[in-house]
RNA sequence: GGAGAGAUGGCUGAGCGGUUGAAAGCACCGGUCUUGAAAACCGGCAAAGGGGCAACUCUUUCCUGGGUUCGAAUCCCAGUCUCUCCGCCA
């Protein structure tokens, strides 16, 4: 069942209430926000509603008086009434097309900076290892093993795109299995296999569309009106499963996983990360999802980023848990951890989860609602993290466990998954 | 691809031109009873938006979009989705 429903990201009675406030805390997201025209449009709103309902009042009276002498009158409000009408509707499109684009607020203890370079370490943990060689990046080794192969994906697909075979793609499975399985088993998340594309109407719920459409891998489906997109995270199928619904009280919090592959344009992003597969266009992704009571996200972000790291402290994997700054973070966060991994051929940490709280912004979009022990409706929180990226995992293995002769040990804990074998070496 | 049926509140489900924002049941909230709970009984309970300090009040909404009418959940047209049957294919 479709629905149309009128959409806006933030409240404008919120902005209207406290716009000082949103006016300091916007600033600091990178974004140009005309408030003064925010205002302007919904002062303008109102007034044509007032208008507007005033006549329909006097209409609704005169139909039933059931007064014929009323009902030439009548006809003739009913045209004013749809000149406002129309009017009205024009500035209230005008007024949600604004509001749809401001990013959600960041809360107080988010570092403020305009980029990466003002996020801050929160921690840092595992053992970075010394080797007695010069460590090769993994797709050095993959190719060497053949078992990468990029240049097979560029002749069948075209780049950003890799065929990952034999061992390494049982390793590849074995690693979405076992952090699927400690989710489910250790961390109370419930696994979900989603579909893989999502309406035009569902991205917006999320915070993908209209802002970053360019972003997204539109999918040629047929000749009507609905778009579907490719899901470019779990995140989004994930999410929405709860839009338009009121939910009940005791089922919350849903705490959901999903294995997908995830598809993304990676626009602007051309000459970063070309070689290897750390950027992709479409790559394997664990991702986490809760829908929680809204004033419950702060734990549970914190909660959700512990299943996270924890996956790396079982795989032995040296990292490091970083908060964003309000200019780094994704449109839709409030807060969010990125927990990077360390990979010995670049020196240095890179990202491989992204934990953020959304508060109640992403279920202001999709309408997604509990009633509290008041019987009252209100927003839920949402967040969503990942749990992690399973093709960055695969690329923090073969470096981390690379060794001199270019095989690679298999880290104990996904031993089980891959018939206890200990090691992938050379053919 | 062919042939039918349907879409109503958190859910199930009546209504099929004029106090119908919508019966009934379930769920939920409050109360009585109970040592506590259950049961039973009583009361409340749709959403969004506008105005008001507030009590309160107004408007809109019965899949979506058009149309008929003084008046539409109810009639007409188009679309979307769902279900059943047949065919076809995994």
């Amino acid at each position: 069942m479709k629905r149309k429903l009128k959409r806006e990201m933030h409240s404008i009675k919120d902005i209207r209430k406290d716009i000082d406030n949103f006016k300091n805390t916007i600033k600091n997201r990178n974004v140009d926000v005309d408030f003064d025209q925010i205002l302007n449009l919904d002062e303008e709103n109102r007034k044509l509603i007032q208008e507007k309902e005033k006549l329909e009042m006097e209409k609704k009276s005169i139909s039933k008086s059931k007064d014929e002498t009323l009902f030439e009158k009548s006809k003739e409000i009913s045209k004013k009434i749809d000149d406002l009408s129309k009017n009205q509707k024009n500035v209230k499109d005008q007024l949600d097309q604004i509001l749809s684009n401001i990013p959600n607020l960041p809360l107080n203890d988010v570092p403020i900076g305009k980029d990466e370079n003002s996020n801050k370490e929160v921690v840092k943990s595992g053992e970075i290892k010394e080797l007695s060689f010069k460590p090769k990046s993994h797709y050095e080794i993959g190719e060497k093993l053949n078992m990468l192969d990029f240049d097979l994906a560029t002749k069948t697909t075209g780049s950003r795109f890799v065929f990952v075979k034999d061992k390494l793609a049982s390793l590849e499975r074995a690693i979405s299995n076992f952090m699927i399985d400690t989710h489910v088993n250790n961390n109370g998340y419930t696994e979900i296999s989603p579909p893989l594309m999502a309406t035009d109407n569902t991205m917006f719920g999320t915070g993908q569309l209209p802002k970053f459409e360019n972003d997204q891998f539109e999918i040629k489906f047929d000749d009507k009106n609905d778009r579907k997109f490719l899901i470019p995270t779990a995140e989004v199928i994930l999410t929405n499963m709860v839009k338009n619904q009121i939910l009940n009280l005791k089922s919350l919090p849903m705490r959901l996983v999903a294995s997908t592959p995830c598809f993304r344009k990676e626009a602007g992003s051309y000459g970063k990360d070309t070689k290897g597969m750390i950027r992709q266009h479409q790559f394997y992704k664990v991702e986490l999802v809760s829908i929680v009571e809204n004033n419950k996200c702060i734990e549970e972000l914190e909660r959700m980023t512990s299943c996270a790291t924890k996956i790396l402290d079982d795989l032995k994997l040296p990292y490091r848990k970083i908060i964003l700054s309000t200019g780094d973070m994704g449109f839709s966060a409030e807060k969010t951890y990125d927990i990077e991994v360390w990979l010995p051929s670049e020196n240095k940490y890179r990202e491989i989860s992204s934990c953020s709280s959304c508060g109640t912004f992403q279920a202001k979009r999709m309408k997604a609602r509990y009633k509290n022990n008041n019987n009252e409706n209100e927003f839920v929180g949402t967040l969503n993290g990942s749990g992690l990226a399973v093709g960055r995992t695969l690329i923090a293995i073969l470096e981390n466990y690379q060794t001199e002769d270019g095989s690679i040990t298999i880290p104990e804990k996904l031993r089980p998954y891959m018939n206890n074998m200990e090691k992938i070496g050379i053919n």
